[in-house]
DNA sequence: ATAGGGTTAG
């Protein structure tokens, strides 16, 4: 069954239930996002007239809540709006947890530091956290604005907020620093904390990985050699971690060598170890033996995941020739693999590198009949396609489809779109330029001053001075603006 | 949201 027939199933359905009286009307959350998109973004105006009729009749539920919010992901200010709108008007309707946790995350990446908090001790003082979870994405985004040390303080204190450490939110705060590469940061408070946690395999896996990320094999061999001094365990995860890790330094020799340790000891190696080697032989240009592995895998009865076929194909796309990444797709198939999104990304990619516009075309059409939607990857990786070819009216089209549906365009798709109306050098060009400028700070995006600048000479290199002094403006008052406009 | 395999760009 396709997409469309599916959606048509479940209205039915629904429609079907409704009219029995079994339970009320579904509301429909790409319905009400869709309303919420087009109030107007006036300041200080609350919500569109008929969102808030339409509200008093809404069950809402934390389910729908959260959908909503995860549709108006990447229009952060008209997704805290709604919150705030449901948070004060609706006194019978109470945020779920969960709901707040969203909040939290898309306050937090609009960088509105007193929101953030206050949505915290409201969480709080309604009973309903903040949970280690909460605190795991106020981290993430304090590393991700480049404060680690806030983030450690910010675990350090947890209990002030209500909300007590254990061994779990001890490994989660040094994942987030090692998967942002603050591996010294996480080593030197593991290292500090570890007894007081009583650190287990997670967190040596943790830290092995974060070594292995910034590719320092020899950092995470020692930690390997230090967990079994203390009586730690190493598991299938450290070996695939660690094997991933000398693949990633380019230590193709280290690499085989573990890979037949492992096989030697008779650990019971997995998909997930095969797909690793297929892959990281296949990024050193080993096609051959990528091939040769994928094989054996097969041969030794441990069966490919639709990773396995996605590693493949990429390595096929880049290191081969993408013909044969289309055999070994149709291959998938036929096998009774559904391909997923990061299938058709790979290989649709893989045809626009080769210039087969067309055929990558028709592949998105097929993954959209299939019922396999596209997302950001594809979206953004197509755009930047026709970017770089001058098909800058195909590039727009694709940026209308994501606001019209259900993937609105990311701080990436603007960046990209952007650099693309730099191409043809036309004075009309830049003038949407910007205008995708001034969209991306309505939605609460901070464009890099290189964009402002690069716009800014665009503008009055083509003669359009008045644009140019209205974006001036914007972005000298774009930061402060925003903070007054949404905070609790 | 406690750890490992596919999407980027050489």
């Amino acid at each position: 069954m396709n997409h469309s027939m599916k959606r048509l199933f479940c209205k039915s359905l629904c429609t079907a239930a409704a009219g029995a009286n079994l339970k009320p009307p579904p509301a429909d959350s790409a319905a009400i996002a869709k309303l919420i998109l087009s109030s107007p973004t006036t300041a200080h105006q609350s919500l569109d007239e008929q969102f808030l009729l339409s509200s008093k009749t809404t069950p809402w539920t934390p389910q729908l809540v959260n959908s909503i919010l995860k549709r108006l992901w990447n229009h952060g200010p008209k997704a805290l709006q709604f919150f705030h709108f449901l948070d004060r008007h609706h006194h019978n309707y109470v945020h779920a947890a969960s709901s707040f946790d969203l909040a939290i995350d898309i306050a937090a990446r609009l960088h509105l530091h007193t929101t953030v908090w206050s949505l915290i001790h409201r969480m709080r003082s309604l009973r309903l956290g903040p949970s280690p979870k909460t605190f795991a994405i106020v981290s993430e985004r304090y590393v991700s604005s480049g404060k680690p040390d806030k983030a450690v303080k910010l675990f350090l204190n947890m209990h002030e907020h209500g909300c007590f450490q254990d061994l779990a939110s001890f490994n989660t705060i040094l994942d987030v620093l090692c998967k942002s590469k603050r591996v010294e940061k996480a080593y030197e408070l593991f290292r500090a904390l570890r007894g007081r946690f009583s650190a287990d395999t997670v967190t040596y896996n943790v830290i092995v990985n974060g070594w292995c990320l910034i590719k320092r094999t020899p950092k995470a061999l020692e930690v390997l050699k230090e967990m079994v001094e203390r009586g730690i365990n190493p598991n299938l995860t450290t070996y695939n971690t660690m094997l991933k890790g000398f693949f990633r330094a380019g230590q193709i020799r280290q690499a085989w060598e573990f890979f037949l340790e492992m096989k030697k000891r008779k650990c019971e190696i997995d998909v997930v170890t095969y797909t690793t080697v297929v892959h990281g032989f296949g990024v050193a240009g080993e096609i051959k033996r990528a091939r040769n592995v994928f094989d054996e895998m097969i041969r030794e009865g441990v069966l490919p995941s639709v990773a396995t076929y996605n590693a493949l194909i990429q390595v096929l796309c880049k290191k081969d020739s993408v013909e044969n990444a289309v055999v070994m797709f149709e291959e998938m198939v036929k096998r009774g693999y559904e391909p997923n999104v990061t299938t058709y990304n790979v290989l649709i990619r893989g045809l626009f590198h080769a210039g087969e516009f067309s055929r990558g075309e028709e592949l998105m059409q097929r993954m959209e009949i299939e019922g396999c939607e596209p997302n950001f990857q594809t979206f953004n990786m197509m755009i930047r396609y026709y970017s770089e070819c001058c098909e800058i009216e195909k590039a727009l089209g694709l940026f209308e489809k994501m606001g019209s549906g259900d993937c609105l365009p990311n701080l990436d798709t603007y960046n990209i779109l952007i650099s693309g109306m730099f191409v043809r050098k036309r004075s009309e060009d830049m003038v949407v330029a910007g205008k995708l400028l001034l969209e991306m700070v309505e939605r609460g995006f901070i464009p890099r001053k290189f964009t402002f600048n690069r716009v800014l000479n665009g503008l009055l290199l083509t003669g359009n001075q008045a644009f140019a002094k209205e974006i001036l403006r914007l972005q000298s008052k774009s930061g402060s603006r925003l903070t007054r406009k949404f905070r609790l």
